[in-house]
DNA sequence: GCTTGATCTGAACGATTGTTCATTTATCAC
DNA sequence: GTGATAAATGAACAATCGTTCAGATCAAGC
């Protein structure tokens, strides 16, 4: 029997991508088949070619959809006033934006190797234009004194990846807050750049 | 024909180690096949299992041996007098170590997930085990009073991200040398926990 | 109630997977 | 040389892989 009485076809995409993300986030894409993402949607392996022309795509269009919002709600961020205001809005922007997607943040982390090279590329340019936002505070803040730093692009490797870590130990009912880790995090960053 | 002349079976079983190591790292454990690394050794799939159990066993017995050698070697190491010579010594030493065998660190924290629960379990206690030697320092000098930290815990965390990422960045012709790399990453330590 | 078009099934495809094993080959001690 | 042993082959195994597609089934428009 096809189709099942009460389905919602419209919704079927959203659905597929989701399951692919969880699956993808908790066992590794190469470690995924097609038939697992199906069964957690409860279709027929078929199906999902209706709605991703491949296993490639589903796990590229998440990437980059996961990229470029990242890049949008940066954007949007209010970055207040002087390098010191918006390092201080980067911080907290980039522990809130990663704690609120977690299995979205996994995937753009471990599974840039399994991209064909030419996704890869495209996925590397909008992670290096992210990283670029940071190092550009970072070097505005050293021109004019604010921040105390040998080497710019060196320093907002490592802020970033100080800060992304965040996202390997955070659970939700662990013992501290969102908000104290931001504030903890940012005092750490703050004191490192020589602020 | 079996055995090819010349052959010296007896370091096969490294060769086998190491070609492992090398795809796992380029392309992932799951998508590494038996056939690929018997390939890269030059002999044929069936071979392996005259050095390995299984495929897991390759991945688990060499992320142990990574993580017993990285216990060791800190254990071996050079602490200085006092939280500060100890924390300075444990920057320079993770970096050191790291940058020396990108590849096995790369699958020690990339293949978490492709490891039985009872692997896992184990590679995880010697992780948590190296990092409590970071706390422990950072603790000792919260309580001397020679680092101001809001949280020993998170910090050591923040500290070990940050000193780990620069393997993903790091390369043997870049325009830094490692020693450069260790001094700029121990300035940001240091201020970072406030001494 | 019939038709149309979107959606899904279920079977099939060739390829590849990890693993086993009887057999063959090479090495070494005597 | 002769045997014993270790090491590797090459074929085979059942299972699973990503993907395709003809046909079945559904929802909606008229």
């Amino acid at each position: 029997m096809a189709r099942k009485t009460g389905s919602h076809s419209e919704i079927t995409g959203p659905l597929i991508r989701q399951a692919a993300e969880e699956l993808f986030a908790e066992h590794g894409y190469a470690a995924v088949s097609m038939r697992q993402i199906a069964a957690k949607v409860g279709v027929q392996a078929g199906a999902l070619y209706n709605y991703t022309a491949d296993k490639q795509s589903l796990l590229f269009d998440m990437m980059q959809a996961h990229m470029v919002d990242l890049l949008a709600a940066w954007g949007a961020e209010d970055k207040g006033q002087g390098p010191m205001d918006a390092l201080e809005a980067f911080t907290r922007f980039h522990i809130r934006h990663h704690l609120a997607r977690p299995k979205a943040v996994f995937i753009a982390y471990m599974e840039l190797r399994n991209l064909t090279p030419e996704n890869f590329q495209v996925i590397e340019d909008l992670r290096k234009t992210y990283e670029t936002h940071l190092e550009d505070i970072l070097q505005a803040g050293k021109d004019d004194g604010t921040f105390t730093l040998a080497d710019t692009k060196l320093a907002a490797m490592a802020v970033i990846a100080m800060l992304t870590g965040v996202t390997t130990w955070y659970r939700d009912d662990g013992r501290l807050t969102q908000d104290r880790i931001e504030r903890v995090y940012w005092n750490m960053v703050r004191k490192a750049v020589g602020a």
